[in-house]
DNA sequence: TTTATTATATTAACATCGTTCATTAAAAAT
DNA sequence: ATTTTTAATGAACGATGTTAATATAATAAA
């Protein structure tokens, strides 16, 4: 029968609706005016409703966090098409960057957020599936400079999480410093971008 | 006249007793446990009292941001012993993690929450005198290695913020999923960090 | 079609939060 | 001894996440 599948269906759109909503909210209007009631007025429903969707605000960001995961690996395999191993490593640090700065509520649920990311630690949920994704893929990414000749007596998982440490370093005190850039005397977030990437690229050299 | 002196000294110590109880409930029970009552309960004073010490929850944190980055500058200057420029800043960066990792909660407050950090950026206060007395510690490093010869062709600002994102970047990721380490399959805190400062020595070459 | 059942939405309530304020108690100055 | 200043309290306000009883709508069964 149809209608149980409608239901699913209605249930998933709801569910996009009421993570639109709180996203519109998180951007325009900033973290703390991200409530339960905030949501729901403005999909125009009650508090309680919420939470025939999600089982409790932590869900909601988990959700977000997933979504996020989405965009940021979509953008990553659009960088894969590179076929020099070191080349397609630099673009993928300058894709995970502009991923960062051009959403900046995503990643800070992603990867700063205390919420967000206690809930995936959590023994109950403990699911990182879709970062996971994301992480693999660097490391693949790694493995086969490697193969190429570079690393040389350095471990795959040691390189792998450097260079994640860097790019997120870079993303999050920007996202977290960007109105008091100019007490690092930084003032241009794509020249300081550059500029890193270019000393990025000295690593991997 | 003594006695608006010996006041001064009560309201100064009061005001680390409101400090410590918040750090101790920071670290035993969690940040969500940190509440304006909480304290109150543990220093047992009634919650209202809180606020002839403080203006509000957002200035104490923003007090142990400050007693955060005395801790941090301490540790740094102890590292400034060393006369080549170069282990220098390699020991500049190794004390940076440490304190990162043996002070999780301040380097929370100082570098990855919110709350602290936002107030920071806030046009009435803009007060980031402490951690910019630390960032001029780390240019000063990096001018000095610079006029022994190395980062030729590169800014003293962008190299000192490239460093700062590395070490940033490995110890609020190692903070943040600290209990889910094992999904990057890292399992010892110390060997990634040797790891990672000896690739951070590679930049630095 | 009518009835029974299930799914969803609402409202009111609860506990907790940060914060304010009138009141009380204590300390200091006069 | 009296006045003034300072500090502590407890009640109250509005807002938060969440729950549970109630009402309504949609579906299934008769």
């Amino acid at each position: 029968m149809g209608i149980s599948e409608r239901k699913d269906r209605e249930k998933a759109e709801m569910r996009k609706i009421i993570l639109n909503a709180a996203m519109e909210i998180f951007v325009k209007e900033g973290y703390n005016s991200v409530s339960i009631r905030r949501i729901a007025q403005k999909i125009e429903y009650s508090p309680g409703s919420l939470y025939t969707y999600f089982k409790d605000k932590d869900s909601i960001f988990y959700a977000l966090h997933v979504e996020g995961f989405d965009i940021l690996y979509k953008k990553q395999l659009s960088a894969q098409s590179i076929n020099d191993p070191r080349e397609r490593l630099m673009a993928q640090g300058k894709a995970y960057i502009e991923f960062a700065l051009e959403n900046q509520e995503y990643y800070d649920i992603m990867f700063i957020m205390r919420e967000s990311i206690e809930l995936i630690c959590k023994e109950e949920v403990r699911d990182w599936t879709h970062g996971q994704r994301s992480y693999d893929l660097l490391k693949r990414n790694v493995a086969e400079c490697k193969a190429a000749g570079m690393f040389k007596g350095q471990e795959i998982d040691s390189i792998a999480f450097l260079l994640w440490s860097v790019v997120h370093g870079i993303a999050s005190i920007i996202i977290r410093r960007g109105s008091a850039m100019k007490n690092l005397n930084i003032h241009d977030n794509q020249k300081i971008i550059g500029n890193a990437l270019s000393v990025l690229n000295e690593i991997i050299k």
